[in-house]
DNA sequence: TAATTACCTATTGACACAGTAGGTAAGTAT
DNA sequence: ATACTTACCTACTGTGTCAATAGGTAATTA
């Protein structure tokens, strides 16, 4: 189930791209427009910083940018940022999980299938594509 | 992600197909085939009779067994009913939920393609599928 | 220098997950 | 009738995540 930490992050960017004036845009803003707390989005959005989605400009006139055109973020990689994984089991998620059934699992090749039907289309999926075309 | 409510279901679902010889399947020797333990998997199973999965006797010669033949269960069936829902958002998991932004979400129907792409994915397939056919 | 804004650390309550523990009821073999 | 086996029931626990809240510091501009 997607959190909140995705489900905001990507209102963010829609909100960063819909009211994109080439200046920064401050949470205060988004937070209002978007009826969330901006106390909460400051978490999210501290993330989506380090993670390399937006960029951050402090003092007066400071705020947030997108620094890609929303027609190049990809869905799938603000999810799998902000949610840690896309994978659907946790064999698949952590890396340095072992699990001793894998090499007999009969239920592993389901899981891969899902987990590629999944990503697909996430990764399909551009920001761009949210955000209603008559602006 | 899927927990292992649902992951352990399907394998209990899978042992009792697999070693179906007509009578009832004791749990412990559930448990021991798929090194879980059987007082946790006791509740799932609980769960799952009470979902009406499978059927339970007590008693000596007791167990579990299948209702159905293995090509009846749809896999959808077994994760919804254990993970109580296959749905990615909260929005459209909960039948009683009200979101006040529903009508101006510009993601919601992101959400509702994926739903219905994983539903089918999950429904299409067989529990019959996920055992191998040389037995 | 004052105002604005991002950025940082810490804390909280609620809840689910994954399991453990110990007992009761039901049914079968002897 | 009794012993045995097996499902079934209630309760509890530790760990972690989620969704916030609170109060401060640092950076930047007018």
């Amino acid at each position: 189930m997607i959190s909140t930490r995705g489900r905001y992050a990507l209102r963010v960017m829609m909100d960063l791209a819909e009211n994109d004036n080439g200046s920064f845009i401050p949470l205060k803003d988004i937070a209002e427009r978007q009826g969330i707390s901006k106390k909460y989005l400051e978490i999210i959005v501290k993330d989506m910083v380090s993670g390399g989605l937006i960029v951050g400009a402090s003092g007066k006139g400071g705020g947030y940018k997108l620094c890609k055109k929303p027609e190049k973020y990809k869905i799938g990689e603000i999810l799998e940022l902000m949610e840690g994984t896309l994978s659907s089991v946790a064999c698949l998620a952590d890396k340095g999980f072992t699990c001793d059934r894998k090499s007999q699992c009969q239920t592993l090749p389901m899981w891969k299938e899902y987990d590629k039907m999944v990503h697909d289309f996430f990764y399909k999926k551009k920001l761009s594509d949210l955000i209603p075309k008559n602006k």
